[in-house]
DNA sequence: GTCCTTGCAAATAGTTTGCAAGCCG
DNA sequence: CGGCTTGCAAACTATTTGCAAGGAC
């Protein structure tokens, strides 16, 4: 994999930045410094960085992909009202499968309710 | 929600399928017994049975969503190489977020990797 | 009879891809 | 210089939606 600036520049937004993003957003910021940069690439630099684990992604009920510079173990909270999408701690990390003979590459736990602002502007 | 034969026939096969099926599936095997249901319908009746909690999703690595009729708490296990969906038990409820003050609707736990017919394949 | 639901077809939107030119190593 | 990567635009595909006719209750 080649480190061309554009996808250097995508990593480091996805990095920086602490929410998590859809390609568009990302193409917007990474837009502001390399105008000419298309949306094209943006995907395909998106799926390589996740091919390389350098990013990982969360789907949420829209039916678009979020993706995180951040890829330490942690659970997913997406909030069903306001759309945000917030970190946990992964308490317990589950066995299941490797008992019986699969190998977990991977695994995505994420939680789909109201978040605790919410409650409160509702209650 | 009223109950109209193409709906009843979505949940049933659902029900009665142990795979988890893509919306198009779905519709390939609806099909059989109502030639003229649409695409449409069977979409329109996905989500309505998903908002009623009647069937859960999966999403994969593909870009489509698959659909379960066990709406019981299982965690889902998806094979990178055959795509295979697999169900396991939750073998540990999280209870992060609800002490946050976050209310937890639903949740996902999903492992991604290889699964033991795979692994024994290429041994 | 009301109005939710259907079938059809067209529209949407996120994502992918072909191609020629560009740039990294 | 070789070939991965880019920009552009067109293509793809899963899903959604508007509308008039049909059916559940």
């Amino acid at each position: 994999m080649r480190n061309t600036k554009q996808r250097t520049a995508v990593l480091e937004f996805l990095r920086s930045k602490r929410q998590h993003c859809s390609a568009t957003q990302v193409y917007d910021a990474v837009r502001v410094k390399f105008p000419n940069i298309s949306l094209g690439t943006v995907y395909r630099n998106l799926s390589q960085l996740l091919e390389d684990g350098k990013i990982i992604s969360v789907e949420t009920s829209d039916k678009c992909v979020y993706y995180d510079g951040f890829t330490s173990d942690h659970a997913h909270f997406v909030c069903e009202r306001c759309k945000e999408i917030y970190d946990f701690p992964l308490v317990s990390s589950i066995s299941g499968p490797e008992e019986a003979g699969f190998t977990v590459l991977n695994q995505r736990v994420v939680y789909y309710g109201v978040c605790s602002k919410c409650n409160k502007n509702n209650a």
